[in-house]
DNA sequence: TCATTTTGTGCAACCGGTTGATCAATTCAC
DNA sequence: GTGAATTGATCAACCGGTTGCACAAAATGA
């Protein structure tokens, strides 16, 4: 009761042996004698000895931990990411730091700090919507502590990025809707400061040039994700004169909420009005009304990727002693799902 | 480029003092002498030095990050549950370990022992839908490390518990239903091993006797959380000679699929048959058929409740020194929603 | 003026493992 | 039998802080 993990130099004692001598027989070192090796095998197995990681890294300067952080777990998109980057730490034996910033700065640069403190070897990243100042994250690069964003990547060049390719997405879904009947297509995208937003919006344009159509930016909305600016912007699209017979959304809780508004207007859903998304989050299988369109971004394949992307730098920083600058980007194509 | 982050020994170097100097100095240790102090902040300043954190808690034999394990992150339930322990850890300088157990036996126990090798303060832990052994973490009591389960709990006494009184709650819908004119309710549960689906079932038989009516156990069906077994378990009900006019599923998940199937035979959601579920989710509000009734669980309000507990017996080892096993027991109570 | 206290700082050990250097004992080669 | 190589194990330093103890210099008291 309330004894302390059994360490090296317990084993060591019990049988008259050196500390070092117990951690190379555990190791399988050469010059260690069969016997003691036998010996220390087997006490090391009855006290149930675990080699404590924390000092084993922190001679090695390493931890083994990768910091992950994201604006909200509660996104279905977003907890499919953190599994898969759960599932290539566990294969390569790192383990994950958790935090979330809630979309906001402040809590984002917090959170990004104590994991400095908490000295973690990487840093896999998804910004807040807010996020366009990258100084709490470019003190990394100093101490070459690598850092991978994924989805929600910053608008810098020298850094590793995951991504969807949401520009060619969003043409793609524009050309579907055109396909599909639709002559006014509008847009409810994000805060301006993303560049997921600006992604989306040149997709956009392009969609609607490629139909040698006028763009017309009445038919451009933004929201903060909240249920009130979404609503708002669903709002002034239905007052317009000519009001659109197509809404794409930035994802797929925008949708629900724009649905959700459309409903309460006597909107037909998807009859009225063609409604498109972003995500193709499985949950929208159980709501009233799922998106005709969707964009999937393969999320849990997002943090794969950046996980591996992880991995591989960690790795080259090993062998490698030059401080090139990374910065690999990896663009995940996307694939419009129709329901 | 590539620099190592700032130490201790680095400034003490510069500045031509020992480390032990330093170190008391940005501690503000009466015994050193203003100015030395002065110059040892302005260049920690300078540095960005921070203390590394490992380091500390490796000394004290404390790293200050608590193991959080659940099943599966993706349902709202354990993401909101995580997002309580995070706020309240934050408060408390304390740092996530995260790991998913997918409802496995084998993945908790792979998760856990990894916690344990980083030597984790505390575990917090709901558990997979099939432990009915708890071997591996009861090796956490041994050395004295604390462990909390919330929701899912083991039929343990003499542990650290968070839960909702899921008896009462079971009850509460059995009578709300009657009261609403049901006379043949019944219950889609979990697996048997889990305690949490005891108590629902003790609850909905306390319940159905209250109402002065036998206990048909044909109306009692359990999934395993499948699609598959909970279309079979609705399929069964349906199928009755005497069908249900109120089924009670699992929590939210069943419930959608449960609805799901049910649509699919024509069945008349919340008319013919009206259906009742646990965690009120607010994902729920966009689904296509919310259940009319809901248990609110309150999982952030859990996560507090179990970091909190957890910080109050990190104390507690503090100061006392008797290694007398905790087992406290919070009971949250539940609300009856309805829609 | 000398003993005592106070003040400011350094030394060294420690946490739990790893690892290069070292060393004694044994084996081997010739 | 002597020198060299091999074997088996120990020693000591290190990672980055913290902290009890020692110690010198300065301040204080009688």
């Amino acid at each position: 009761m309330g004894i302390q993990l059994p360490t090296i130099k317990q084993i060591a004692k019990q049988l008259n042996v050196s500390a070092s001598a117990v951690s190379r027989a555990l190791a399988d070192h050469p010059r260690i004698g069969l016997g003691t090796k036998e010996r220390v095998k087997k006490l090391a197995e009855e006290l149930g000895y675990e080699p404590n990681a924390q000092a084993i890294f922190f001679k090695q300067k390493k931890t083994h931990i990768i910091g992950v952080v994201l604006p909200f777990i509660r996104e279905e998109f977003f907890s499919q990411a953190i599994s898969g980057i759960e599932t290539v730490a566990l294969d390569h034996n790192y383990t994950i730091l958790f935090g979330q910033s809630y979309d906001e700065v402040e809590k984002e640069k917090n959170v990004v700090e104590t994991m400095k403190k908490q000295r973690v070897d990487g840093l896999i990243i998804s910004l807040s919507k807010n996020t366009n100042n990258y100084e709490h994250l470019e003190a990394f690069n100093k101490y070459k502590i690598p850092v991978v964003y994924f989805d929600r990547v910053p608008e810098l060049t020298d850094t590793n990025k995951v991504q969807t390719d949401l520009f060619k997405g969003t043409v793609d879904i524009v050309n579907w809707l055109s396909t599909n009947g639709c002559r006014r297509i509008a847009l409810i995208n994000g805060p301006e400061k993303m560049a997921a937003s600006a992604d989306r919006l040149k997709g956009y344009m392009q969609g609607i040039l490629k139909q040698k159509r006028k763009i017309d930016m009445q038919l451009v909305e933004a929201t903060d994700f909240s249920k009130e600016r979404t609503y708002a912007a669903m709002n002034s699209l239905l007052a317009l004169k000519n009001p659109p017979d197509a809404v794409i959304s930035f994802n797929d809780y925008v949708h629900m909420d724009a649905v959700q508004y459309a409903k309460q207007k006597k909107i037909k859903i998807n009859k009225d009005i063609l409604f498109a998304s972003y995500a193709n989050l499985p949950i929208t299988d159980y709501t009233s009304h799922p998106p005709r369109v969707s964009l999937e971004q393969y999320p849990f394949m997002q943090g794969e990727k950046a996980m591996q992307m992880m991995i591989e730098i960690l790795n080259q920083n090993k062998t490698d002693n030059d401080s090139k600058i990374n910065s690999k980007n990896e663009i995940i194509p996307t694939t419009v799902v129709t329901r």
